[in-house]
DNA sequence: TAGATTGTTAATCGATTAACAATC
DNA sequence: TAGATTGTTAATCGATTAACAATC
């Protein structure tokens, strides 16, 4: 229906704007304006107006948003009006702390299977959950209306592993390998570069220091 | 020395420059030029020349970048000419899967010491490094000369133990608890909002859905 | 020298902020 | 009605891309 195409900065704040009315709404915050929520997540009022206004005017004048309503709404582009069914691949310490986190589960990830490259792991289940074989991979997803995998294997298989995904018809993928994956566009590929990350605290510790020394 | 402030999009793609220069070097890649480095990066040419010349000119007119020299200067630029100490907080499974990463002190962020609020897991040992209670913390990082702690324990807890880490000294920290921590200047602060990345990737799917419906 | 490719300036594009009329 | 606050347009700011002279 709508074609205007919502840029990548406007949605990266989404989820940051639905954490912060999710902990209003536990705090029984009924209403609240763009002014005080812009003084609480350290952003300009304007930003968050013309975000929200990005996905239709959620606000009414004189009143501002209603927290309940708001958090609803920006649940629902989120996606979050629905389940998701999830499999994790790499049931290595990272896959098997991701398993475990029932936090995902709560916003309706659910997670359906385990899948590991090591044989010796198959059978072995976390929270329940059996890790299988890799060759169980594509016909899994298929039968079991996989949406999304994890990825949390070495980078080395991590290009391999994501084309039997796609063959799959997987829908996204959340991936924690340490290389870029290369996917045809009807894949969503979020990447979650963990060194990437540690290595841009290194600069900024090491930037600050600098400044330091010369003040 | 310099005061021109880079920007923050400009740092937070210099991880990932390392990152390929990296995969070149080990492919035994001896120059490349931004042309070439382009394509493989999927950006243009242009943002990697104006880039790189935020810090100075690593080139040569018609020879393009000599690949051990530019990763090397990125490498120092990051803060990865010398190493770091970290500590881990919380020895859940997230903060035990970070533990047993060896990637991290490979790149000289060596692991000094873990913490977990649980008296229960005091003694117990990760790659023989014993985790210790909450009330040595301070002392810790003032007397090891720790850098950056890593705090894995739930949002619940970590304002509280934030606060610690400053009062001990610490200068920067590696968030992944599922709150914005706010923080004198000097620290410096990088989230990984795991649950923000994922439903990053449930709106990319769910909109990416939307569009094929009506195309 | 000729060709290649950088470093850098200028042009464009997009995102953020400011301002204010609309309206609850 | 008066006050508050949105939704939205306009202005500003910053980041990206294009272009090209400098130079290896």
């Amino acid at each position: 229906m709508e074609d205007r195409e919502i840029s990548r900065a406007v949605i990266g704040r989404l989820p940051r704007y639905y954490r912060y009315l999710g902990e209003l709404l536990d705090e029984g915050v009924e209403r609240i304006s763009s002014s005080d929520l812009s003084k609480k997540m350290r952003v300009t009022a304007s930003q968050i107006r013309q975000d929200l206004n990005n996905f239709g005017g959620f606000g009414q004048q004189g009143y501002g948003y209603n927290v309940k309503y708001l958090y609803t709404e920006i649940g629902k582009i989120l996606g979050l009006d629905r389940t998701h069914n999830i499999i994790i691949i790499g049931a290595g310490n990272l896959g098997q702390a991701l398993a475990n986190y029932v936090g995902f589960e709560k916003s309706g990830f659910i997670l359906k299977g385990l899948f590991d490259v090591n044989p010796r792991l198959e059978g072995v289940t976390i929270r329940g959950i059996p890790i299988r074989r890799m060759d169980e991979l594509k016909a899994f997803i298929r039968h079991n209306d996989i949406e999304i995998a994890v990825l949390t294997i070495p980078k080395s298989k991590a290009e391999e592993v994501a084309g039997v995904l796609v063959e799959g018809g997987i829908q996204g993928i959340w991936n924690f390998a340490h290389t870029d994956l290369v996917l045809p566009d009807n894949v969503i590929v979020e990447s979650v570069h963990l060194s990437d990350s540690l290595l841009e605290l290194s600069y900024n510790i090491s930037s600050s220091e600098k400044d330091t020394e010369n003040n």
